[in-house]
DNA sequence: CAAATATACTTGCATGTGGAAGTATTATGC
DNA sequence: GCATAATACTTCCACATGCAAGTATATTTG
């Protein structure tokens, strides 16, 4: 049976199964939002203009637009994220992110850097995370946005 | 903000999520089953014996026992897994593939390089695929079975 | 410019998931 | 060897998710 292509594929799936499980956990617990809800940020924040309409988000993050509705609502009553309308398309909210929300983003950034760092310093040298990260970002190089 | 370390991590997630967005739609309207399906009878086939508790198999997928009983139970009803039990140990039920299960999941797996191929062939070379596999391979080394 | 179509959400409904509790069986401690 | 703890599921319950339908607005078409 060939697998050239396919092994990278399900190793993708594997690790990232496995990267969620692991950090998913001690985020959500010290800043009380999910690696999703910070997934969601970084991809407002690092979108030109800083907003974002709700169904751009729903491309990035490979969820319904149903399910960023109900992610981004909780968000928003809590203070870290904001609604946006646009002037000239009444049917666009963009989402933005308030004071509050770019500085707790910032210290689950910081978290999230030092799970990282526990989870793949023990197996990658700093060569090697660099080249998976540029091969990583080939394979979504054909996708809207990016969460770096 | 220093970022070297979650940067593959994030990278990770968001080529998984795309790679599953792009799949495991076409994996399941032609073989009838999830690519999480593929994944457990995959683990089952590669794993010691060809065989996996259900407990294992959970470790394995990164899922709750709760989500495997209730994956294996269509599978075992359309008759692609069984069920054994262990001599010495009353509390085990091994999962393990049936005639059936091994066709298809071969079929599944042809279909699956293809879509692979498809999806991976445009973004990186050979040589590229080769090193982001075995870089995979290290990330999840200390994890239990391997999906290939 | 009016009708038909497309887009951007939002809500209802059926399904999937994890965690806690329950059951059965095995291992451990004294 | 008997009580306690641990393990391997399984089931119940609350919550998350996608799809279809609904609403509002914008675009296209004749």
């Amino acid at each position: 049976m060939q697998t050239r292509f396919s092994a990278p594929v399900l190793r993708t799936l594997r690790a990232s199964a496995l990267i969620d499980e692991r950090i998913s956990g001690a985020l959500s617990a010290i800043h009380g939002v999910s690696l999703r809800d910070v997934m969601l940020m970084l991809y407002v924040r690092n979108s030109h203009g800083s907003k974002l309409s709700r169904i751009d988000l729903a491309k990035r993050l490979c969820v319904s637009a149903s399910t960023v509705t109900r992610a981004t609502n909780p968000l928003e009553k809590i203070g870290l994220i904001a609604r946006e309308s646009d002037s000239r398309d009444a049917r666009l909210s963009y989402v933005v992110l308030t004071k509050t929300g770019s500085k707790l983003l910032k210290n689950a950034e910081k978290t999230l850097e030092h799970l990282s760092i526990d989870f793949l310093s023990p197996k990658l040298s700093e060569k090697e995370l660099t080249q998976l990260n540029q091969l990583l970002s080939k394979l979504t190089s054909d996708f809207p946005g990016d969460v770096i």
